[in-house]
DNA sequence: GACATATTCAACCATCCGGTTGACGATGCC
DNA sequence: GGCATCGTCAACCGGATGGTTGAATATGTC
């Protein structure tokens, strides 16, 4: 399953992990002040991000004991993407747009 | 759960669904000629289109014993919407996305 | 060194998901 | 009526998901 869309669409069909988003839009924030404004554990946030970051949407990077989240959004703009897809054009062939969104991606990371 | 966005994006989570999605893309189509080009039982296709249903992306009607299948977009626009809020990178690829759609249309079907 | 804080790991649990198969209700055709 | 076709339903299965708790690993502070 090398397919990027599909982790990354999974990700954000969890409303708890979309809110986390909008969240790190304003700012980089710590793993603890992300899980801050939930009714649920520490751990449980920790996996919400580990499915963030694994889609791409987030990475994460630790300073000192710190770790921090920071938005990523090519990962959302390859969505964005497939989805404009069929707002606004006709016919497509997808499995060819998600090889091009593929390479879009790869172009992004280092 | 009254949330809307839940389920459109869960249901694009999947390939084979966003595979279906673009083949009513071109034009509405009967479920037994959905599941025609995949590898699995009519049942499991019938489930993948009962989920696109439950998410507003799709609307079936039944005419005589066929069941069309069409597209609705205003699913997808819900969710494109809610990317932009998220879009500094709103202007997306679209430079990049013309020509390889210019390219995919030539390329394909005439 | 001792202790507090930040985060993840591991095990566990209930539920959902994607697929199968076989039976079933509707519909169209002869 | 009898039969094939269209599509869903129901039961089942294995694996993923979203949550819990408690222990473990780093790191910072005194």
């Amino acid at each position: 399953m090398t397919d990027p869309l599909s982790p990354i669409f999974a990700a954000l069909a969890d409303p708890t992990r979309r809110t986390i988003l909008g969240m790190l839009l304003e700012d980089d924030m710590a793993v603890t002040d992300v899980a801050e404004p939930f009714q649920m554990s520490l751990a449980a946030i920790s996996k919400h991000l580990q499915v963030l970051a694994e889609a791409g949407l987030i990475s994460r990077e630790k300073r000192g004991r710190v770790i921090w989240c920071k938005l990523e959004p090519d990962a959302l703009k390859a969505a964005s993407v497939w989805m404009q897809g069929f707002g606004q054009f006709e016919p497509v062939d997808l499995d060819a747009l998600e090889r091009f969104l593929a390479v879009e991606l790869q172009d992004g990371e280092g």
